[in-house]
DNA sequence: ACGGTGAATGATTGCGCTGTCATTGGCAAT
DNA sequence: ATTGCCAATGACAGCGCAATCATTCACCGT
């Protein structure tokens, strides 16, 4: 297994040479292609294209200070809502110039803070967020960054530059709500990894469930989200609150786990229980009956976080700061009776 | 919204200054602290965590001519098996100076040759490719590069340097082999996406049904995978082949979706109908009854490609060229009977 | 005809780091 | 004591590119 030394890479000199040419024509046809006359430009380009060119990024981020890459930082790669982040990031992304480089700081704000710090280090074209929960020092670092920031899945965050999300403990609220106008009276709660934002969820929950004088009847665990975790957390509450009518979710992980253990104790889903997850997981919507539960749309954030990220890099505009709320759709399904 | 311009950020020479040796020497620390005697080491460390000092990756892999990027070519960010190897490989890189880079070319060849062209530019540590069906411009390549390639998922590819997967036949065979040990003996084969990876599998499926003698029942779509196309599919086969008594699909989505389809259609699993999937989504265990299905081992398989980029890159050593079969293993549970 | 104007292009310089040597000094072998 | 050796450290140059400023030249109005 001989590893060659790579072929000899081209380099902006040998392009400029090539095409007769100075090498600051060259790099002007990739960063600022308005500033180079057509004739050259197109002449330029074909000697890319002939030699096979590639810019070398290292050097164009030494000599720039600053890179294309795009920061993404997000908590968890094991669950499927940030993978679908991750996946209209990388949508919007291809075929730019930019790159996405991905952090996963696993729910630690201390991680967190170091990750930020080394990103910003690479003066990043932008910073995508998903956090709630930074640190002091990280919010100050991210404050001062010379990049924009933007913050996804939340809306109710302290704004730096863009926030792009949803308004969690109103889509719970609505969820409850709709329980509620549904018929069901004895509603339950079940979270599992509570975080800030399942903390909004179940805020939601307790504003609705308090200001229609019902009970809270609350199941959660701090363990990460799982179908078998949801179905231990619906036995929980079932044993302590024999008469709960139907039950809303931190997410669908939980509403699966608490959907097959209904199906197991041959509890009849809608007419006597009902259950709304949270995200709409595609799965789940093939259910028998399918279940019921908050569309979000993540694939949307990471699109347009991206989408604005270029958008500011490409015009420079300080433009784009503010909220961007993506709203949610609860999607009553067969898990829970006709409104 | 002001954004200051980034603090000062401090350099290898304010490090080397304030510590009182040269920069050099800070950079040994680093790249080769083995070098630097202990006190020296400890000294200039303790500046480093003092001034916040992050090395300017740009400027390190200017001047050295590689980086300490690790590049993840995947087919798809659309799929739970993806987002496993991602998972493994992020945990690896976690902590150490490597950075995990993903490429998604979407299961187009050509835009894969384009991904490693631009990777390759990169000179990153390592490469990690999850193709299959390279272009022949794509392999030459990678053959060509002077950095390692772990080529993933499966075992039976002309290998670069070093093979980290299974054999999606022998799985494929053994589950449909399986099928037939508990006493199936109209099997069909559902399967979407049909990639060379699914194709490996109906061969699989193909050569035990005609050893035994058996007649194929096939369905494949080209869509992607969801489990509403494995109802679709397992329609399809029982309108051609009514007296079908079992499936081995594609992957657990179809197998899902054929698992749903048999309770819309009150068919017993298993007595009367055995489904077999592939990959093993945690999900799906929680089933009532839980899909039976092959698991593979696709953490792993992006942790371990990993950590033997680390481990090369780290020891220069030329060794670590080979097959590492991860295996499978067949997981019999509620639907399908017992053997 | 003339200077003014602005678009197009070029020359120089340095981004922060590491490869490659060179240098120092302590120590063992003779 | 002398030599040779090796571990520890340093000086210097240059990686490939883009910011900055300088220059050229066509074209305009007067």
């Amino acid at each position: 297994m001989s590893k060659k030394k790579s072929r000899y890479a081209p380099t902006l000199n040998d392009v400029a040479r090539e095409s007769g040419v100075s090498a600051i024509t060259v790099s002007r046809c990739f960063r600022h292609p308005e500033k180079v006359s057509d004739a050259v430009r197109k002449r330029v380009m074909e000697t890319v294209e002939k030699l096979g060119y590639v810019p070398n990024s290292a050097a164009s981020a030494l000599a720039s200070r600053r890179t294309d890459v795009i920061g993404l930082l997000l908590p968890s790669l094991n669950n499927n809502v940030y993978l679908d982040v991750v996946s209209g990031a990388f949508d919007r992304a291809h075929g730019t110039r930019h790159a996405i480089q991905i952090g996963n700081h696993k729910y630690s704000p201390l991680e967190e803070e170091k990750l930020i710090r080394i990103f910003l280090q690479q003066n990043p074209a932008g910073l995508i967020v998903a956090g709630g929960e930074q640190t002091e020092a990280a919010t100050e670092m991210l404050r001062e960054a010379d990049c924009r920031v933007v913050q996804i899945m939340d809306t109710d965050v302290d704004p730096i530059d863009l926030v792009i999300g949803l308004d969690h403990e109103k889509a719970a609220a609505e969820a409850v709500a709709g329980l509620q106008a549904r018929g069901y009276r004895r509603i339950g709660f079940l979270g599992a990894r509570m975080d800030t934002r399942s903390q909004k969820r179940l805020a939601g929950y307790r504003r609705v469930i308090g200001d229609s004088g019902g009970d809270e009847r609350i199941a959660t665990s701090p363990m990460p989200s799982s179908a078998r975790l949801g179905a231990q957390l619906l036995a929980d509450l079932f044993a302590r609150y024999p008469d709960t009518d139907a039950v809303f979710t931190n997410n669908d992980d939980i509403a699966l786990g608490a959907y097959l253990e209904c199906q197991r104790r041959a509890i009849r889903m809608p007419e006597d229980f009902g259950i709304v997850g949270f995200n709409d997981m595609d799965l789940l919507e093939e259910l028998n009956p399918p279940l019921s539960t908050v569309r979000t749309d993540r694939y949307r954030m990471g699109h347009d976080s991206v989408d604005r990220l270029i958008a500011l890099a490409d015009t420079g505009r300080p433009e784009g700061a503010g909220v961007l709320d993506l709203g949610h759709a609860c999607m009553w399904r067969g898990t829970t009776r006709e409104g």
